[in-house]
DNA sequence: TTGTACGCGTTATCAC
DNA sequence: GTGATAACGCGTACAA
């Protein structure tokens, strides 16, 4: 490996000179700033980040911790993430918490092990020890805690929505997929929806789930028409289990939109390709992935930063699985 | 930030003993053992990754470049690398290149500025000097090149295999649809379908595709049937491109398999949700993950590693877009 | 069995 | 303008 003491050597200057030119700090002669230059060039070095890291106790890294970037939710987010982060140097070190405190607590301890210079979460123990006693700056992503930088999207009103629309569109006996108790967004948009169900006075069931991954998906759309044929309605926890549900519908011979309405949630990707291509309650992943990012960026390089908590809108979009308002 | 040195003065020893119980290197008697644990634990300290990793000029942490997390087959691959890097102690650095030379040589770049001890790239350009310099271990995933260590699923083989059954099953005017062309693996596949298409004698026609992402899949799917009304057999580039093109059967009336056999590429998991589900090539992608990460950590803590090109086997998933065999 | 001193590659301070 | 040099936190000879 080169070092900046070789660039010295061959420059025939010291290495407060080398570092000089490097990072642009006090005065340097063009002469000597083209001789040294030209070791470098020569050499095809680059500083090491680590010994610039251990120096200056805070690095380029940015830890970014993510529940499971399988369920095609979330690598949307880290795509925001990172390309934001990427156009500003910074680079990411990830992991995948599984919603698992342990997992997440072990990724956040060699996060600062690295000397992190900030952290970007999407977890469900905002107000962990962990967290809470974190010296750098940290923003919430896709969830939230009192005070602390955040950037999410709105799942009550995201409820909301989806409910008032698969009302407006006659649905009578509606079903609503419960998510994973332990998440808060699934808990947040079934809230939502519990409400203006109540509020309307419909009659609806609830099936609870407890997963969001695609081997259980199709058990629970089997039990929900198992427990609840004559549903003509269903409130999906998010994209993939909606998906289920569609497909389960199709096996019983169910036409959607006509026999049962189907909303889910995310408006992931692949939302679009299905046939019938899926109604459902849009977040929009990237853009709340590059506010994070931005945000972090500003909690790291200003002191002083005028909006933490960033909402992004959720926002309804009308495909193939709703009928259409008369 | 609490330090090794601090540690030391609170048990009352010297930093090197310190240093001895903590990597358990040399003797250290078992009372100022328990003293210095005492003394860890009181703080909560753990000792800075990155100034053990100046020190010993290499990290725990792993560089991962993937073309784009966005694309439902590669969080598979992520995942699979990082469940088993992270049960060795071993961290992720992640990137995502867009398959852009540039791009990469930027990220690998900055991988190596931060010591990582060891690199994973799914890229079109490993005989680049960027990876021939290298002088850290390296894993190709999902590419090839020559004799370096790489792990991937028989490209060729899928594409001759996705060619065989569609006609066995009875299609006579095929459509292949043609990856990206600077994507090695899609060429593969397309290769390896042509060339039974040829042997067999079969009449087939080829749509030209410039990307996998899902904006652009319903185009393709589009122009596919425009031009080739009378396909009666589509075999795509990935199943992102075949769900898009089943929507589009659908969209035209098309009874998929009855009037048009589709296959699939990846067996990514939304394929079995689709309805019909998907019949497509399986790659074990996060067992991919998984051997190329284990290769990796071979390559790093062993000097003679045997088998350093792994091939996983790619195989047929009959699911509902093909007709059964008779 | 334990402690001292040095070096890893860089930056910043302070002379010159 | 430029060059020594201490310091960042840790691991390891070597000495004791």
């Amino acid at each position: 490996m080169t070092t900046i003491k070789d660039i010295a050597r061959i420059a025939g200057v010291s290495v407060a000179t080398v570092s000089r030119v490097i990072n642009e700090s006090g005065y340097v002669n063009t002469d000597t700033r083209k001789k040294v230059e030209e070791a470098i060039k020569l050499m095809n070095y680059s500083p090491n980040e680590v010994a610039r890291s251990l120096y200056k106790r805070k690095s380029k890294l940015i830890g970014l911790l993510l529940p499971d970037i399988t369920n095609p939710f979330f690598p949307q987010l880290a795509r925001g993430v990172e390309d934001r982060l990427q156009e500003h140097g910074y680079r990411l070190i990830f992991g995948n918490s599984d919603e698992n405190e342990d997992k997440e607590l072990d990724y956040i301890r060699t996060f600062v092990q690295n000397n992190v210079i900030g952290v970007i979460s999407s977890t469900n123990f905002p107000d962990s020890d962990t967290y809470l006693n974190l010296k750098i700056p940290i923003v919430f992503l896709d969830r939230t805690s009192n005070e602390s930088p955040s950037v999410y999207a709105d799942g009550r009103e995201g409820g909301r929505i989806a409910a008032q629309e698969i009302i407006s569109r006659g649905s009578k006996q509606i079903t609503i997929l419960q998510g994973p108790a332990h998440i808060k967004p699934a808990q947040d948009r079934f809230q939502g929806a519990v409400e203006v169900l109540e509020e309307l006075g419909m009659t609806y069931h609830v099936i609870q789930t407890s997963s969001f991954s695609y081997a259980e998906a199709g058990q629970w759309a089997k039990i929900l028409f198992e427990q609840h044929i004559d549903t003509d309605g269903v409130i999906a926890s998010n994209d993939i289990v909606a998906t289920a549900v569609l497909q389960e519908a199709h096996r019983l011979g169910k036409a959607v939109p006509q026999d049962v309405q189907i909303i889910g949630y995310d408006d992931t990707p692949l939302s679009s390709l299905l046939s019938p291509s899926l109604s459902t309650i849009r977040q929009p992943a990237y853009d709340m992935g590059r506010e994070a990012a931005g945000l972090l960026i500003k909690l790291i390089e200003q002191n002083k930063v005028e909006n933490t908590i960033i909402q992004l809108p959720v926002s309804f979009v009308e495909r193939e699985t709703t009928r259409t308002m008369n």
